[in-house]
DNA sequence: ACATGCGGGACTGCCCGTTCAT
DNA sequence: ATGAACGGGCAGTCCCGCATGT
């Protein structure tokens, strides 16, 4: 559940002007949520958030190219990038991603992850959010193969390493869903979901 | 690649009315392919596809809920089922999927693959109808799940068994993507791709 | 300054239906014009339009694609084609135009022709709508062509034919402007400006 | 198919300052003409194009105040008043601008003679462009009454005055969409233009 | 019962006025 | 002080649900 897009083309260098652009952003964002929790996500209408945000209906598809965009951008591959760099090199891709995980999600709150949470059952229960994730699978996926391509002594574009990154993603949008749904920690969930997948699909008589 | 949207209420029985929904239905999706390939997804409005099935806009709807519906529907997983069911009850979930996947392509005649690919190729490219296939991922998986549980001795809404359908289905569309990308054989892209999945995966010295 | 676009399909069939129709389109062309005229037409928005005629935005561009057709849309060419008719074949071109605008405006009452001149004024005095023009004076040359060819014996694709049909129209749209400016009688400047025209035109010594 | 619009403010007098105006300008210019021709007008934004003058969009509509413009801006009218008044002043005004047009004419390269005749064929081509011609021919009417009015002994208000201009004018757009259609030279075009025009318009038996 | 038409909301593109950065 | 960027606003299109009339 997490997405990069970085609509505007000005990444750093701050400034009145940057920092103008991110209050803005916040605050519709902030809006939004808040609006979606109150009358719906289907209800409630881009012209309402940005009445709510104070900008005008135009600017508010500047900042977020759709609707949608407002609840799923955010940008938590990049963390999980990190954790994966810094796990030694000859470790097996599905051990990494544990602890990848593990770390990451280590220096998210648990108030963070709340809010996350919510995020999540909100996309869960709204189709069209729901359609979103389709995207972000891939380039989860995509992100995946490029860390551990190396791992595997393969390009990222070969089978082998495709199916792993495949899976693992699968393994954790299953994971998330589950986290969703019933509460609980994260991190365990992902745990329990990796593990799993591990033990389920070895060929012959793993179990 | 698969989904199952019966619009009509009546499922089945057929007479004069019947026939004429089918000649309808068949005649918009037909129209609206070849105005997809003519023209692209996006610049084909749905005007212009009830315009050329020669029914009214309104009508169109009746017929196909959403644009996207045109090119998603279809009902192969029935297919897969149908070949699910007919395998031993102890034979293992992946092996069972592969036959089960044979025997239905086998049915499938060269040239109607050909026009699956197309659609295929259409639905990747496309980033509303990409965004789609997430729901029928999940409906593959539902399905997947509620075959394979007994195979499993679990329950579908089990954490095993949803991991092994979730893994498999990503099987499924890395094969299906790579099929539609490069052509050849589809039996042979999702032979490879289930293959792969369960060598790579092996959680020790599997390789 | 006249067009004939014909947005609904169905042109004739009464009913319930098509009266309302014809209602809405009057209620919203009454209501669209008396705001410019009050405020202005650029001042004037077409969801202002819309709320005063007590329809949604969306069908106020059902009814008229462009603010600019709420303006523009007429069909006096209908009119003028049947004078034209209804001359004798051997009258020349511009004596057989003059005869039939004459024929023409002699069943429009005066206040209607008060109308006609406040919106002429109104095209004149707006750059947007006066760009729009164009395309009007294209398609009365067009018309105008058709008609007359017969009485050149030639085709309407030929030079001879553009060419009098060009000028004729330019002469009506020269009488149209003096007289949204001037007033006094439509008739009497278009016969002004015919007779100028083939006056000053004349090759040699005609005057 | 003349404009004259003068964007910038500083009308002549060379310097650095004014050699990059023109070079931004005509960049512009280049990369909206190359993007028209392969894309189509109204598919190509004016963000594109200026991302392809690497300029910011609001510069773009500092050098051009509406998309249009890129396409119609020139300043042939200025060369035709020069020819005009290098003629007799007691030629007639339709020989007088024949002889203005072909001097001009003879000025202008046929390579240049064929961009022109690209961009004419743009603006007949898209329905926006057309409109804005009425725009073109109204400015052309009103300077040919101006270098006509002498000629005729009368003011450039009065109808025999506006008239002409009117027909000349008229004459002169039939020529450039035939020469734009099909080809050819645009004085020889010109040329038959306007000798119909006088045989055609003759009161009484001039044929 | 079936089709048609209307409402309405998401979204884009053009263009302008103002505000900030250099 | 010149020049870019940013927010705003409006026209216009498309998809689609629901009430209405045939």
């Amino acid at each position: 559940v997490s997405a990069s897009a970085d609509t505007s083309g000005s990444t750093g260098r701050s400034g009145l002007r940057e920092l103008k652009r991110r209050r803005t952003r916040e605050a519709i964002q902030a809006e939004a949520l808040r609006l979606f929790a109150e009358q719906g996500y289907e209800a409630t209408t881009c012209e309402q958030i940005a009445a709510a945000a104070e900008v005008s209906p135009a600017t508010f598809f500047r900042y977020f190219p759709t609707k949608e965009d407002v609840v799923l951008t955010d940008d938590y591959d990049a963390l999980l990038v990190e954790g994966l760099r810094s796990r030694p090199a000859d470790e097996r891709p599905l051990e990494a991603l544990r602890r990848a995980v593990a770390a990451g999600l280590g220096m998210v709150t648990p108030a963070e992850q709340e809010t996350i949470r919510g995020r999540a059952r909100l996309i869960f229960s709204v189709p069209a959010l729901r359609a979103r994730l389709y995207e972000h699978q891939r380039s989860h996926e995509a992100m995946l193969a490029a860390e551990l391509a190396p791992r595997l002594g393969a390009d990222p574009q070969e089978l082998r390493v495709r199916m792993v990154a495949a899976a693992l993603t699968a393994a954790m949008v299953v994971a998330v869903e589950g986290w969703a749904a019933d509460g609980g920690s994260l991190a365990a969930h992902i745990d329990d979901a990796l593990v799993t997948l591990e033990q389920e699909l070895a060929p012959v008589r793993s179990r």
